[in-house]
DNA sequence: TTGTAAGCGTTATCAC
DNA sequence: GTGATAACGCTTACAA
């Protein structure tokens, strides 16, 4: 049972650096700034390099250069449609510059966020990116001492003390609730996802009963639920609040996944959207807007918050002058949302 | 306009040596193998860690051992939830013992794959995990140059050449063409993903189409339609389909996303699923189960998929035998399918 | 434009 | 069980 180890590289900057007739430093050079180096003795370089399939040695290259060249991302759970997309524009924008993307899952623990960013930093990324404001003080702790640019995501951060960009959860979720009441609601319900270690679950919630309370709707706390991301925790929350005494006309759910749940559930139970129930999820998932006809949404635009992200520490390792604060607007999108039935509203 | 660069590692090794009163590479020890120094001297090591905050330098690690407890993996897209599905289950497995995730997205660009493995190679990964079995020569000759140990992931090579982990594409895309001429189906249409540089996609629609063949069953190619991977083009194939000039009884989508695209168009024409055409649609999107009733699917374990490619590529680096095959059984999950209409049928 | 020399922080090898 | 020493492959001053 030998552990299984690669021998030093076969072929080294020394190697092409003989092949070419030129110093080790010529070949570096060639590589990393080719402006600096004469067209003739380039050419010798670089059919050297193709010749003997020459790879730079990173870890070598890192240890000089104290670059990896090597983002991190840490992120909730790739399960979510929402992080995968953030992941991915990420990866996309990095990929462009010349960087990679280590990719970490949490599954919502900041426990386990601490010793993941502490072996992202082991591996030395030259950034990290985060979801959310919310994290250990050892987090902090650790970009700062070791002084690793970071930027949150899915953060709106109204104390400006950390760069980040994202959306302002609550007021996209107080403009839903908002969206329903000035149809005429006021039997509402809510399903949220658990706002326990979760700031953009909290923010939502906030927002929707926030906006409530300021049109003096206080709904039940038997209305009021919190299930875990899933879409049968969707349907089992609607079922309850509608088991309950009286059946609210709208119900706002705090994410697309609970909200398709919750739809699918709806029509389970014999009633209809918007005609008998006006169902609203914050997110847009593409597969809300195909599948589930009559059921407003808020939309976030993940991607281009990615990319942004991804944007903010590239220029920030470049040195140069970047805001350290974005803000995207959401867009609620209505289709079909009625006003509660006569003789119930 | 000075690129920020991080200066020395302001802890290293020898401070902490210092600290605790030993040698350097007593240090090393204790972090790599604690079991082969004296707990007291351990203990002294450790305290000194905690008290100096001291994170391994990852690059100097890689060059002294050659090794970077860094894996790579490449795949078409996140947006594909299954792909998504498929970075998870991996990560958490890496993570469980100390390995982290590079991951880069190709977009189905197998020209793109050859710099994204490149970078890959460069940046040191000790195993490489790539979709299907369709690549570029070069990658091959860069696998076999720098000894990185590989497997391939939604793949299924029956030649045996190669280390891959999937399942059989044409045999389920078989069973589900099957069940449907079981139920007494005639006319079929299918709605395939592009099937230009994508194994997967050849697969599925070969295995419909040899087994409609083998049912004397040859539907025109007008309703044979290629879409790229989209709700909107699932929509648009069914349409396209339904158009023509006999409608057929039964769909087949050989991705869910073209699937549940199918069904809303269906829903859309005025048509029932499954009492008006059946559909079945490849892959089991949780969304599809709920959303789509009447949908019949066929499911490939992703997870317990991603889970054995990173649990092949760990055993393989510590000299384990593993074997170089694993096809797991994909589930033909009914939800109400019905013999097409007897006016028609 | 090109080359020389000095690290970068760690692990492997071999002594003790 | 612990320590001295030599790599590991590259980049960055600085010199030519």
């Amino acid at each position: 049972m030998t552990v299984l180890k690669p021998g030093k590289r076969k072929v080294n900057l020394e190697d092409v650096a003989r092949l070419a007739g030129v110093s080790i430093v010529t070949v570096s050079r060639s590589l990393s700034d080719p402006a600096k180096v004469r067209p003739a003795t380039l050419k010798r370089v670089q059919d050297a390099v193709a010749k003997l399939g020459y790879v730079a040695h990173g870890a070598a290259r890192a240890l000089a250069s104290r670059r990896t060249r090597t983002i991190g991302v840490v992120i909730p759970s790739l399960e979510n449609a929402i992080f995968a997309n953030t992941v991915f524009a990420l990866q996309r924008t990095l990929d462009e510059n010349g960087y990679m993307l280590l990719v970490a899952c949490d599954e919502y623990d900041l426990k386990v966020e601490v010793r993941l960013v502490h072996n992202l930093i082991e591996r030395g990324v030259d950034g990290l990116i985060l979801v959310g404001t919310l994290h250990n003080p050892e987090i902090f702790a650790m970009l700062h001492a070791f002084q690793v640019p970071y930027v949150f995501t899915w953060a709106y951060d109204e104390t400006r003390r950390s760069p980040c960009v994202g959306f302002n959860h609550r007021q996209a979720a107080a403009r839903a609730a908002q969206h329903l009441i000035d149809l005429g609601h006021r039997e509402f319900g809510v399903i949220s996802t658990i706002t326990r270690d979760n700031e953009r679950a909290r923010d939502r919630l906030a927002g929707v009963l926030e906006t409530l309370a300021h049109n003096n709707i206080r709904p039940d706390s038997s209305r009021i639920v919190e299930e875990p991301f899933s879409y049968v925790r969707g349907q089992q929350g609607f079922r309850q609040i509608m088991e309950g005494p009286q059946r609210p006309t709208a119900v706002v759910c705090l994410n697309d996944v609970l909200a398709i749940g919750a739809m699918a559930e709806c029509r389970a139970m014999g009633m209809e959207v918007p005609r008998d129930v006006s169902i609203t999820g914050c997110e847009d998932l593409e597969v809300a807007a195909m599948m589930a006809p009559g059921l407003t949404t808020v939309r976030f635009p993940t991607f281009e918050m990615g990319r942004c992200a991804g944007t903010y520490l590239l220029g920030k390792l470049r040195g140069e002058p970047v805001s350290e604060q974005q803000v995207f607007e959401t867009e609620l999108i209505v289709r079909g949302s009625t006003a509660p039935p006569r003789d119930r509203g």
